[in-house]
DNA sequence: ACCTGAACACCGTTCAAGT
DNA sequence: ACCTGAACACCGTTCAAGT
C-alpha cells in the first residue's frame, strides 16, 4: 500500500497544477472531504492527498489545523449568509417569518452537514455575545434589526436571541447526531472474543427497564420534521406573548 | 525537560504502588485531568505520567482511548443517578417537581464539568432512543415512570422526554461552553506580528454592525441562571397543557 | 498478574531546499 | 512564488519481555 495507491482509493483532483491551490479551494475540499468521511478523518496529510499535494503545502493557506476548521465553520456561516441574500429580505412575513426562515436555514445546514455541525454548536465563538450556532456578525446585527425594527424593545430582542440559539442548539445538533450516526465512525473495531451480542442497538438487557422496552419503538420513531417545526411555533407563540405584554 | 520534571510539575500520586491500578481510579484521573487542563490535554500518556504510570499499563483496564472517554461520560451520569439516589425519590412534589430536580442535577454536572460536558452532549449514543444529555437506561426509565405514574400518556411522555433533552442541550451546552472558555484553551498562539489586536474579544470593526455594537453589553450579560429557570419553567408549563387537554 | 521498553504507523508543524 | 523532503516532537497502540 503506498502512496500512490491511496491516492486513487480517494480519487481526488490527481494533483492540482501548480498555482491552482487556494485557501477557499481548501476550505472546499476539507468540507466536502468531512461531509464524506468524518471529522476525525480530516487530517492535514490526507486532504493534502485528497487535493493531490503534499500536506506542508496547505500550510500557505491555512494556519494550521484549528485555523482550518474554523475557515470550515465561517464557510457555513457563508452558506447562511448567502441563502440569505437569494431570498429578497424586504416585507418578509413579519418578525415571526424571519425567525421561521432563518431556522429553518439553520437546520438546512445542520442537516447538509451532519458531521460538522458540532463543530459549529461546540468550538469558542470568536466573541462572548455570539452564541453558536449562529455565530455571525451579519447574522445576529440582521436578527436584532429584524426584531427590533418590527417593534421588540432591545431587551426582548436580546432574549429572543438567546432563546432562539438555545432551540436551534438543542434540537439540531440532536438531529445532526442522528443523521451522523451512519457516516461518522466509519471504523468500529467492537468483534470482542465470545460476540453473544447479536444485534447491536437491540436488546443489552431491558428486561429491568419494562418503560423503555415497552415504549422502545415510540422512542426510536423519528419526528424532526414535525417536532421542530412545533417547537419553532411554540418558541415563536412565546416571543410573541412577550412582545405584545 | 526530562520526564522526571514533568512529574514534579504536574504532582500526580507520584507513581502508584504495583497493584493500586484499577478502572474506576483511572476513569477518576482522567476527570480530575480533564476539568484542570481540558480535553485536547488528555492523552494517554498524558494521563498515564498524571498516574505515575507508563501510558501502556492503562491498555489493561481501558480499551483504547475511545473507551476511556466513553468511561468517562458514563461516569457523569452515574454521578446523576448517585444524586437521584439521595433524594428520597418518594412522593416528590409531583412531576414537575421531579422534572425540575432532574434539570437542575444535570446542570450542576454541566457546570462542574465544562470541559467534558460536550462529550456528553456530542458522542453518540448507546441506542437510538437515548437522547443527550440523558444517555442512561436507569435515568430514561426513571423520567418515563415518573410521568406515566402521574398521569401522563406513553406518548405524552416520549414527548416530554424529547423536549427535555433538546431543552437540556441547547442551554447547558452553551453554559459550559462559556465556563469553559477560561479553562479549555491554555494555549492559544496568537500573536501574529504586527499585534494591531489591543482587546481580543473587543472590537472587530464594529461599526458597520450597530445593533450589536450598542447592544454589546447587553449581549455578554450572563443571566445563565435566571435564564436556564424562567425556559424551565415555560417548558413545564407547556407539558402541563399538553397533559391537561 | 501487572507493568515496562521498544517498536510501528501515524500525527501536526517547521524549514531549508528545490523548481 | 509555490511546493516538496527531510526532520522533529508527539500521538495511539501492540507485544514481547521483565519483575
Amino acid at each position: 500500500m503506498t502512496s500512490a495507491e491511496h491516492e486513487e482509493t480517494t480519487a481526488p483532483l490527481r494533483h492540482a497544477a501548480r498555482g491552482t491551490l487556494t485557501r477557499e479551494l481548501i476550505l472546499s475540499a476539507a468540507i466536502e472531504f468531512v461531509d464524506e468521511f468524518g471529522l476525525t478523518a480530516l487530517t492535514m496529510r490526507a486532504l493534502g492527498r485528497h487535493l493531490g499535494v503534499e500536506a506542508m503545502a496547505l500550510y500557505r493557506y491555512v494556519n494550521g489545523r484549528e485555523d482550518l476548521l474554523e475557515g470550515v465553520v465561517d464557510r457555513l456561516v457563508t452558506e447562511l449568509r448567502v441563502a440569505a441574500a437569494g431570498q429578497d429580505l424586504g416585507p418578509v412575513d413579519g418578525w415571526q417569518g424571519y425567525l421561521q426562515w432563518l431556522a429553518r436555514a439553520v437546520r438546512q445546514v445542520a442537516r447538509e452537514h451532519p458531521a460538522i455541525f458540532p463543530l459549529m454548536a461546540t468550538r469558542h465563538p470568536a466573541a462572548p455575545w455570539l452564541r453558536p450556532p449562529l455565530r455571525s456578525l451579519e447574522v445576529v446585527e440582521d436578527f436584532l434589526d429584524a426584531l427590533i425594527s418590527r417593534g421588540f424593545t432591545d431587551e426582548t430582542a436580546v432574549a429572543a436571541y438567546r432563546s432562539f440559539s438555545s432551540f436551534l442548539l438543542g434540537h439540531l445538533l440532536l438531529e445532526a447526531a442522528a443523521l451522523g450516526a451512519q457516516t461518522s465512525p466509519p471504523e468500529e473495531p467492537l468483534d470482542e472474543g465470545e460476540a453473544d451480542v447479536p444485534n447491536a442497538d437491540a436488546d443489552l438487557d431491558l428486561q429491568s427497564f419494562p418503560h423503555v422496552q415497552r415504549l422502545q419503538r415510540l422512542l426510536s420513531q423519528d419526528h424532526a420534521d414535525a417536532e421542530f417545526e412545533q417547537s419553532l411555533e411554540e418558541l415563536l407563540d412565546r416571543l410573541d406573548r412577550t412582545v405584545a405584554q
